[in-house]
RNA sequence: GGGUGAUUAGCUCAGUUGGUAGAGUGUCUCGUUUACACCGAGAAGGUCGUAGGUUCGAAUCCUACAUCACCCACCA
């Protein structure tokens, strides 16, 4: 492919330079193992098929590299930080607190990506930034592992059949294997250098937050907000529990309508339906009261088909006469229409369903089918017999449990309950008390709560998580919960505080089997945290947290439900700043699933990238918004770290006997100009990171870093750096050093591993913080001078053109021309020796 | 059906209160011997999803539509 291209061309040290030596290697012209490609050159030009190739950047491997070592240098400050306890909570402080209620992650995962790795570090950006704004950060960190995700990821594992284990077993398994999720995860965050307080740790199923849980649900009862009842509920046949509106997604699926014939009264009634199984559970068909077609049977029974028993037909406004046939079959229970006339019309019951999601003995013939199976033979019955008019395929949205995609049913159980359903107004008040980040989502929040239709159902049949407190009288099921001081309490394993039964005076008593939803322990998180602090009045300023940062998904979940239990306990909002993110996504845009296979695991990204560059790239997303993945931002990072690391290595060489206290009084334009550059940046970084958006904080600092400071401003200041002018060389080194220090502290909470190893390197010794972490955030550095450099862009200008005529006649350029004719304005007086000097012109007109 | 967000250079995305289109990356040309080839300089590239409207002037404000994503509802 190379003998193609006619012209002399030049392959630079980038993806080509493999592919290049292994054709050189075919054509038998490379042949030295002692060779390799690095960073540091010499110069080879080989000729062949008149193909010119200069390339460059070849040495002995013997040699030794000057290049940024990032492993090396990841572990050394890893290390550090562990053992000087850099980011550990100081209850002494007399610092203003702030206090992140950080996502306690499902430790179920064993495939850590790209994705986790951008959630987890935009939290963490912000608080690196606060602990530099001077705030006491308490940023502990939760592992969720228990409740239904972690269950279900054992079974799937192990393929354990749950009929066929105790539960005790099946427990021990859950906490081993979350216990190998939190290492897991703990190892993730170091790597990624994550701030986080490791002496601040908890799991929600620790005798902590058990305790957390249970003191909640004894003080939501004690206030009214906590009921028991039997009702249908929302129920997943696969996961067997109960479970609560949020839990709830979406599904599209073909489907099946089928029109099958009533009779009443020798008339025909066809009702269209997409669930026949549910036939043997229909209680009465509706018609709206002004339709002519039915009018006159409104009262009258209607036969059905099949089961041959009776339901009464009866008036409904809400029934849409132009809808299908106009004639509406309600069962105990197919959808939420079917509950509601069941309850106001006080309907007989006829539950069909079983837990297990098959028919029960109501269905007769079809008893111990699934709901499948059960659906295609009744339609093949009904056929037979005549009673299917017809079939039609349709496309509808239904209901599926988000944990495992099953089809929810409705099924009559007793559950413990939280009033959420009639308190609308209460929970967009809370809404509107929170700062939202972005400011957009509060829309989320606010939909969510006005489309909120029952009350959190909060017990689920489950075996791996918080017990309820709870235990029944045997004989007349009155619940007895535990007292305080008892929690963490489980109930099978101690005796209720009565001896008798205080209604009935039974002595009897059972124990609850359920588990509480994971929500009602994750939602207890703000008080969980304060907890893991000793010294009481420092809980009590724990609450209520500073920033909850978590991912769009989780706002009708964990935010709203944290909202729930703050407003019944303690009458306040949990936390103070929201800050929503959104996904990590593959390149093409598409989510990150195991499923799919489309990412990169963590570890590898690490082990080829390193964390500074990895958390580079996740720094790119806008406040609320998913981001992909984008190797290209990744290996700007990397990018990035390394020019860092040069301008360090710079400014090392250059230092001579500089005094880094000693202020410079002799800037010269080229100071003043960046410092003040520099002070323009700080601020709007500074706005950027108060209001969450790293993104463009980021945005801000490489500007400045790439476009001004390297491209230009170093540029300037090499001829005073080597020169004699001692004077000049002060002020340079002045600037150079004040203003490096300056970036080094604004790429901090984003880069964290080459700005402290800049940091240690070259200003340590001459300042008081021993890590740059516990440095004070740059504030704006004071210019003394009297000259105006305002017009200095003319100068920038100026050196533009000169470089541009000396690249268009294929100059080098450093080359020094004899003389040269500007047709920039530029006030020559002020600026003529600093261009002449910096763009290396002898004679400027 | 309702809602929210997105639609800007080949790709990934910025674009603040309406004033002649921006960055990174990729492409092309050229340069480079002491901070850095994990570099530097330069060039090419877009009627800002479509159609209307407001305005002296619209990527930006309004209306409709299209496509995509997510949320909610429907599911007789």
């Amino acid at each position: 492919m190379y003998q193609k291209d006619p012209s002399p061309k030049t392959y630079r040290h980038r993806d080509g330079c493999r592919e290049l030596m292994e054709w050189l290697t075919l054509l038998g012209l490379w042949s030295d193992p002692l060779l390799k490609i690095t960073g540091d050159r010499l110069k080879l030009k080989f000729l062949v098929h008149s193909v010119y190739i200069t390339f460059k950047n070849i040495i002995p491997l013997n040699m030794e590299s000057k290049n940024y070592d990032r492993i090396a240098t990841e572990k050394r400050w890893k290390k550090f930080w562990e053992k000087e306890k850099i980011f550990q909570f100081s209850e002494k402080s007399k610092a203003p607190l702030y206090v992140v209620d950080t996502p306690p992650p499902y430790v179920s995962a064993d495939h850590l990506h790209a994705g986790h790795i951008m959630s987890y570090a935009q939290a963490e950006f912000i608080v690196r930034y606060q602990r530099m704004r001077g705030f006491n950060v308490f940023y502990p960190m939760g592992f969720d592992d228990n409740g239904l995700p972690t269950e279900r990821f054992v079974e799937k594992k192990y393929k354990i059949d749950k009929s066929k284990i105790t539960k005790s077993e099946f427990i021990k398994i859950c906490l081993q294997e979350t216990e190998q999720g939190a290492q897991t995860y703990k190892k993730l965050w170091d790597d990624l250098g994550i701030s986080v307080d490791w002496t601040k740790t908890y799991s929600t199923i620790s005798p902590l937050a058990t305790k957390v849980s249970q003191w909640s649900f004894l003080d939501l009862h004690k206030k009214g907000a906590l009921y028991r009842n039997e009702a249908p509920v929302l129920w997943c046949p696969s996961c067997r529990t109960a479970i609560a509106q949020a839990d709830l997604e979406d599904k599209k699926e073909d489907a099946k309508i089928n029109s099958i014939y009533f009779s009443s009264h020798g008339t025909k009634l066809t009702i269209a339906t997409t669930r026949p199984e549910l036939l043997s559970a229909c209680v009465a068909l509706y018609v709206n009261p002004t339709d002519t077609r039915y009018k006159h049977l409104i009262g009258k029974n209607a036969l059905v088909p099949l089961f041959d028993y009776e339901v009464p037909i009866r008036a409904s406004e809400k029934v849409d006469s132009a809808f299908g046939t106009g004639l509406m079959m309600v069962c105990t229970w197919g959808d939420k229409e079917d509950l509601e006339k069941w309850q106001t019309d006080k309907l007989q019951t006829r539950a069909v369903l079983r837990e297990d999601g098959r028919l029960n003995e109501l269905g007769i013939a079809y008893r111990g089918l699934k709901i499948y199976e059960a659906r295609k033979k009744i339609i093949s019955d009904l056929q037979r017999k005549g009673y299917l008019i017809k079939q039609e395929d349709i496309s509808h949205t239904l209901n599926v449990h988000e944990r495992c995609g099953t089809p929810v049913e409705f099924i009559l159980s007793k559950q413990w309950f939280i009033k959420i359903a009639d308190l609308q107004k209460t929970w967009l008040a809370y809404g509107k008390k929170l700062h939202w980040y972005p400011e957009t989502k509060r829309q989320d929040y606010e939909l969510w709560v006005n489309s909120l239709q029952w009350d959190w159902c909060i017990s689920r049949q489950r075996y791996y998580g918080v017990p309820f407190p709870v235990w029944y009288c045997e004989h007349c099921l009155e619940p007895i919960l535990a007292h305080e001081k008892m929690l963490p309490v489980n109930p099978a394993e101690v005796k209720p505080p009565l001896s008798s039964c205080p209604k009935c005076g039974h002595k009897k008593f059972v124990p609850e089997n359920d588990v509480m939803d994971t929500w009602a322990t994750s939602s207890v998180t703000p008080f969980i945290i304060r907890e893991l602090v000793r010294d009481k009045q420092i809980k009590k300023k724990l609450f209520p947290a500073t920033l909850r940062p978590n991912a769009f998904e989780i706002i009708r979940t964990w935010d709203f439900y944290s909202i729930v239990k703050s407003h019944y306990h303690f009458q306040s909002v949990p936390f103070r700043d929201v800050m929503i993110s959104g996904h990590g996504l593959d390149e093409h845009g598409r989510k990150i699933s195991k499923r799919l296979g489309n990412y990169i695991p963590s570890e590898k990204l690490l082990e080829e990238y390193g964390a500074d560059a990895i958390r580079y790239w996740a720094t790119g997303a806008m406040l609320g918004q998913n981001l992909r993945f984008n190797i290209q931002e990744v290996k700007k990072g990397r990018k990035t770290t390394i020019k860092l690391w040069n301008v360090g290595r710079l400014i090392l060489m250059n230092l001579g006997d500089f005094k880094f206290k000693e202020v410079s009084r002799h800037l010269e334009c080229a100071d003043i100009w960046i410092l003040q550059e520099f002070n323009q940046t700080l601020t709007k970084v500074t706005h950027a990171f108060d209001a969450y958006a790293y993104a463009k904080a980021k945005d801000e600092i490489d500007q400045f870093f790439w476009s001004k400071f390297t491209d230009y401003y170093l540029e300037f200041i090499k001829y005073r750096l080597s020169g004699d002018d001692a004077i000049s060389q002060q002020a340079a080194r002045y600037t150079l050093t004040t203003v490096f220090l300056g970036i080094i502290k604004m790429y901090a909470p984003i880069l964290p591993f080459i700005t402290e190893e800049l940091y240690q390197l070259i200003y340590k010794k001459n300042e008081r913080a021993k890590s740059l972490h516990l440095s004070q955030w740059p504030s704006v550095i004071e210019i003394h001078t009297d000259q105006d450099v305002s017009d200095f862009t003319q100068a920038i200008a100026a050196i533009d053109e000169i470089r541009k005529y000396k690249s268009e006649r294929a100059m080098p350029l450093g080359s020094e021309l004899a003389k040269y004719k500007l047709t920039t304005k530029v006030d020559v007086d002020k600026y003529g020796e600093f261009i002449r000097n910096a763009a290396r012109v002898k004679i400027l007109r």
